[in-house]
DNA sequence: CCTTAATTGAGAAACTTTCTCAATTATAAA
DNA sequence: TTTATAATTGAGAAAGTTTCTCAATTAAGG
């Protein structure tokens, strides 16, 4: 709630409109909760923290409204070896993420070491490769400092 | 259906005995189901395709068995930027795949391009990263041959 | 063979996601 | 500013997915 809203926001608003889409309190509310989140958060997370900003909200408007922010690459949807589905803010549209299985805290990196790696890879299985999706996991700072 | 059961089947016997489990026909379809394809497939797949070797098996029994398939690291789970949940064939514990994303063709490579810099992301992030995910989409030599 | 614990099938229950539609609202044109 | 319009929303129903329960079955070892 603290800072709202905040550049990212009207940075949005912008990616918005060049899609033709409207910038609805709906959309800056759950683009806000994400951004303003550390960790990944499920959708109920989602509808929760939205409610706290829009109290009316309901949790069909999570489900397009995360579809929508997904697919112009305002956030990343986070997947896990056993269950996805849950999101978190991206700050690069070519944003990986390393999240903490500990904490569920996330964070994301921009730079990317497969461009190399790609061209060798697609010689050798016949693949044009046209994307790709890393993840990775382990514990953050905090977490593998403590014992517990 | 061709050559039931064959030599990877045989190896299936041995891990679920080292783990405890028991190899019950159910298990064993479901894995010469996957082996079989080239493809992934959905749950609804695997239902179909296993029926036609265990006309009675319950829907039930692929979700545990999927699970347990995993878990020793028999088969992977397959995951997609809008939703997940299918399951493929993994000929090595370090498998990583490559998916046509116009036929659904699956090819798993074992090596893996992140030993180095893991080490060198885990400095700057501070993160200990334990495991990684890794998938990528593309077209297979055939469908990117055809014009259609 | 027996025994025993693991596994299964079936359907119920729980949970998740999508759909429908009338009411509302962001946007741009007048 | 208003007004018109198409996009979006909330609510609940419907559809779809996954998990649970439990009696019956069965794999595996003695
Ligand atoms: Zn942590
Ligand atoms: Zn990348
Ligand atoms: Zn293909
Ligand atoms: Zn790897």
């Amino acid at each position: 709630m603290a800072h709202f809203p905040c550049a990212k926001e009207i940075d949005a608003k912008e990616v918005l409109k060049e899609k033709g889409l409207k910038s609805t309190p709906q959309r800056l509310a759950v683009l806000h909760v994400l951004h303003e989140s550390t960790k990944y958060l499920s959708i109920n997370n989602i509808l929760d923290k939205t409610k706290e900003i829009l109290p009316n909200t309901g949790l069909a408007t999570i489900y397009r409204t995360l579809d929508v922010l997904a697919d112009i690459g305002l956030i990343s949807r986070v997947h896990f070896e056993d269950g996805c589905h849950t999101y978190a803010y991206s700050s690069d549209s070519h944003g990986h993420h390393i999240v903490c299985t500990k904490c569920n805290k996330i964070m994301d990196f921009a730079e990317c070491p497969f461009e190399d790696y790609m061209e060798n890879l697609s010689k050798r299985t016949g693949f044009k490769i046209n994307n790709h999706f890393l993840q990775l996991f382990g514990e953050c700072n905090e977490c593998a400092g403590n014992a517990n």
